[in-house]
DNA sequence: CACGTTTCGGTCACACTGACCAGAACTCGT
DNA sequence: ACGAGTTCTGGTCAGTGTGACCGAAACGTG
């Protein structure tokens, strides 16, 4: 019995698996919310997409691994985009050829990122990604990001990482734009305005007015991020 | 380029580490939040205490793996205890011998729980575990033990998960003192009999009343699990 | 200069919460 | 049997947060 709640001292008994990590990266543009998608070596998998997945090397923690990728991919670095791990996803039957463990993270990069000139890899609105005309996916990634864009609509509502998707100074129209396009509402922007004044550490005015857009409108006021992770109280979903 | 993002076709070049699973299970016994703790077998590591981490089987799936310690620990079976994974902790330097990247998981197990008669195993006061005089911890476990005292604090207050805690049917005061026991604090009975029962799908009353303790008491109603996942609104920690 | 657009400040009704009160229904000690 | 103590249960009241909505401020365009 006791065998069975420590086997580390057995390493023969311990399960060696390939461990791979898998990222999902989000951003906002145009409104919309999009997620990175490239096009897999292996030739069995022509036609599919898949998440990018960079190389664990052995002296690397996986956070960094998928650091790299960001940097790599989208030309972006911590702090200014935001990287955290989803979950893993071990099913003994993800991989027919072999055994495959991977780690999932979740990035989210600022509105404008340039993409680096990559024809293999692009951003698809994630919308799209249910149609019976969307990409088809590689491995179990069907199922990794349904999960990662949920977690991206939640973690808006009690934290403070909407400010992650734009870039160093913004106006609250873009960070309700944020808003609108992860959750797929639109949002009255007075009410939007109010609570985010009143959240404590969410954001903090600079100086500087944003110009009109073409249309005119009264120029915005400019804010950066504030102090707060966490959102008290919490800013939730309709309905 | 592109085979930094896409490498599973390059086996070779796929890290292949140790995968363990380690489960942090949790449960509520005379208002206090307990933890089960293991003596591992290396003797290199006598004196201290673990996680429950069993092998992980060739053919058998990271849950299932943590299911199967659930039940040869404290005799639970799902659906009657919660399991959810908590994250994964790769770090390079977690282990001196090799590297081992382990997926730890949180189990809830209900109140009066009967631990398995195992000398090597045993639940610990969770205030225990920040004093001086606690028990020394193995691993990174001091790291892994707090994110899962976290994620059960946090998830108690958006979803339905209290009722892991306790058994079939329930007083709502049993309930009351799983939240207490969990958050640390006291709440209004009031005040959270009114929440509770306003939340719709939280629980549903059955027929029979609870007899009153040593002390007397009016007697309570009793209730049972509803069919809600998702608290809405919230209930959230006090301060 | 009229008009549409966007920002921004405000009002109002409603929902939810914390603090608190009081009655109901039991046990225990005398 | 009776009062005291305890717990459960329903209620009030003030304060806070929210959604819906209005209107003025400040811009671009025709």
């Amino acid at each position: 019995m006791t065998d069975e709640v420590d086997d580390t001292r057995d390493r023969a008994r311990v399960s060696s698996c390939a461990v791979a990590v898998d990222v999902a990266m989000l951003t906002v543009h145009g409104g919309r919310l999009l997620l990175l998608l490239v096009e897999p070596d292996d030739p069995a998998l022509a036609g599919r997409r898949a998440l990018p997945r960079p190389r664990v090397r052995d002296d690397e923690n996986l956070d960094d691994t998928a650091h790299r990728a960001l940097a790599e991919l989208a030309g972006v670095t911590a702090p200014e985009a935001h990287l955290e791990q989803l979950r893993t996803y071990g099913e003994t039957a993800r991989d027919p050829r072999a055994r495959v463990v991977s780690v999932a993270y979740l990035a989210l990069t600022p509105t404008g990122t340039e993409l680096v000139d990559n024809p293999r890899a692009r951003f698809v609105d994630v919308s799209e990604l249910d149609a019976s005309d969307g990409p088809r996916l590689a491995y179990d990634h069907a199922r990794i990001i349904p999960d990662a864009i949920e977690r991206a609509r939640s973690k808006l509502e009690y934290s403070s990482l909407a400010t992650a998707f734009v870039g160093d100074t913004f106006t609250l129209a873009e960070l309700r734009r944020v808003y609108e396009a992860v959750w797929g509402v639109s949002l009255d922007p007075a009410n939007f305005r109010r609570k985010v004044a009143s959240t404590a550490g969410f954001v903090v005015e600079v100086e500087g007015r944003s110009r009109p857009g073409p249309g005119g409108g009264r120029p915005a006021r400019r804010f950066r991020r504030g102090s707060a992770t966490r959102l008290h109280p919490a800013m939730l979903r309709p309905e």
